[in-house]
DNA sequence: TTGTACGCGTTATCAT
DNA sequence: ATGATAACGCGTACAA
């Protein structure tokens, strides 16, 4: 051995200086050996009670704070799982992120959200940064990703989750609801009620598989019913209040025949009826609105909103739950977790 | 030397397989050592053009992945930073959120956001598992803290900023705007409006310093107005559409001299004004209704609402450029940053 | 129940 | 410009 090493004071002659202690100094405290205090943070029923309270009392009063950059380091588990959302300033998936933090918090891992703007290359940028950072399990928004993604979540070797979309075909597991059958089934909702000329107002369906299936959904329900299939009754747009209010008076000037329009996300729709109180269009009477999330506004809105409920707390639990099994050894279940939607029929249609 | 190391094989017999390359492996592949890999990684500008390229050739034909665990305990650097927000349902810090990623993920730096549910002691936790990961540096809301989150921070010795409050002894810095002048300086607008009774409704004041210092900035706008501070007069409940309509409710069945409402969140005020409608009150005939966030909802909302615009995008982006200065090894400016605010008259009043 | 010895994969230092 | 070597602080197999 060229350098001191065990049970003599580190060198502190080069680097900066350490500021806060390490596991030795409390060992060096309660007078055991480094692992004693090791197992008293991670394995405390391996340690005898007497010196557990020993080394316990050591750490409290020290105010030591474990190096998990190391421990994660030595045992080849980070604790830290790595989430992909589109944006972050939207409600819906905070929802989702909720949901996952009340379950994996309990477990002490923690979450690391990245947003990737509706764009695949960015998505696969926070992918690799995740490995990087060694995340124990990663989380995808949707079933739709490049190949660079695809190449680096198939060599991870790591429980990957995809959301908020169903396929046949998942990298791992995916936890979600058909965006299909929720919109065919509001389309095919508003039929039964009565309503025979139908807008919809959608997001942009580039890179986006949630509002493309939304979209083909109301298509193939306008086929299935008898329809007919306009392009003028249909809009796309971003996801805001002012785009639904746009989208309505667009859908309505090109097509005045039209007594419902079923937007493809919430936001969208309680724009449109902020827009006929603005026209003094009467809801449901003049122009029926259903939307599509049952956010929080829906019910509130006057008149309240007939919507699909959709599982995004639950989508976030779900995962949670699945995760923590994998990561516990328990071998992967189904491959698909249908989650379902519920339609929420309220006043405005 | 008891093992072998260096350019040999390592040994594969004991432990889990490695799953993924390691920085050898790109070495051996490029004809180089392990240090030059690391060069060409982390400074390119010390290693010579031909070699570099050799290098990340090798480096994109194997896919390597960087460990940056590994990376963080040799070189103190997590390139993480803690956030502690109240709660991530709300597209208010969301925004913030928005900011500081828009700055800071330019320079590889990844958000941990961790959700103490205005709760002092999760925050405290939130601050340990921080600490323990080595964040660069820690984001907390609010300039009211336990003990043991303020003793943690004091040792911390990393930038620690406070946000969307304003104090004269921060932790570190705060940036934010002042909740006490932004409530009061409502108060006397609505004054100037003419109207003389006016309602209150905020958030729990328990714990948290934002919503707290709204309703005193209220009052204390009231009491230099010479207009009488009545107890009957303010409701305080939590931030959602449905107890912003309750709340208006209440106040105007025990005041109905009201004629306006002044609700410290845009939320409240939200619900206040779909309560209007289901009753058939007039905004702001009957009664006005003004928020406070000049969130997303206020300029479509029917009528269009008066409101105070606070920074919270600028927040975030504010302090990620502080906080990439300070990491980069400039001294701290300032200790208290105002980012102000304005109200934004519109319909509503 | 407790301790010893080694390795985790990288960066920093120093030498060439 | 490049390389050899020693930390970084902790977890874990194995021994006692």
């Amino acid at each position: 051995m060229k350098t001191p090493k065990g049970t003599t004071t580190p060198d502190e002659s080069k680097r900066p200086a350490r500021s806060s202690k390490r596991m030795m100094d409390i060992a060096k405290a309660a007078g055991v050996s480094l692992v004693t205090v090791s197992r008293v943070l991670n394995h405390p029923g391996q340690v005898s009670p007497r010196t557990r309270e020993r080394v316990q009392s050591a750490i409290a009063s020290a105010n030591y704070v474990p190096d998990l950059v190391a421990g994660s380091l030595a045992s080849r588990r980070s604790k830290i799982i790595g989430v992909i959302i589109p944006t972050i300033t939207n409600s819906l998936f905070a929802d989702t992120i909720q949901g996952l933090t009340d379950v994996v918090e309990k477990a002490d891992y923690k979450l690391v959200i990245g947003s990737s703007r509706y764009d695949l290359d960015a998505e696969a940028n926070l992918a690799r940064a995740f490995l990087s950072r060694r995340a124990d399990a990663l989380i995808l928004t949707g079933v739709t990703h490049n190949e660079t993604t695809l190449k680096l979540l198939m060599n991870a070797d790591i429980p990957i989750f995809e959301m908020w979309a169903l396929t046949d075909n998942p990298i791992d597991t995916v936890v979600g609801f058909s965006n299909f059958e929720a919109a065919s089934s509001m389309t095919r909702f508003l039929y039964e009620e009565g309503y025979r000329n139908i807008g919809f107002m959608g997001g942009l369906t580039e890179n986006n598989d949630r509002t493309m299936m939304r979209e083909k959904g109301h298509i193939a329900a306008l086929h299935d019913l008898g329809l007919p299939v306009l392009p003028e009754r249909i809009e796309r747009t971003v996801f805001d209040f002012h785009s639904g209010a746009q989208a309505l008076k667009h859908l309505l000037q090109r097509c005045p025949e039209l007594d419902a329009v079923f937007a493809a996300s919430d936001v969208l729709a309680v724009g449109a009826v902020f827009e006929c109180h603005r026209q003094g269009w009467s809801v449901p009477g003049r122009i029926a609105i259903a939307g599509l999330d049952d956010s929080i506004i829906a019910a509130e809105l006057v008149p309240p909103l007939t919507t699909i409920r959709i599982p995004r707390y639950d989508i976030g639990v779900r995962i949670g739950e699945e995760m923590l099994s994998r990561l516990n050894g328990i071998p992967r279940g189904q491959r698909q977790i249908d989650l379902g939607f519920t339609i929420i029929e309220r006043a405005s249609t």
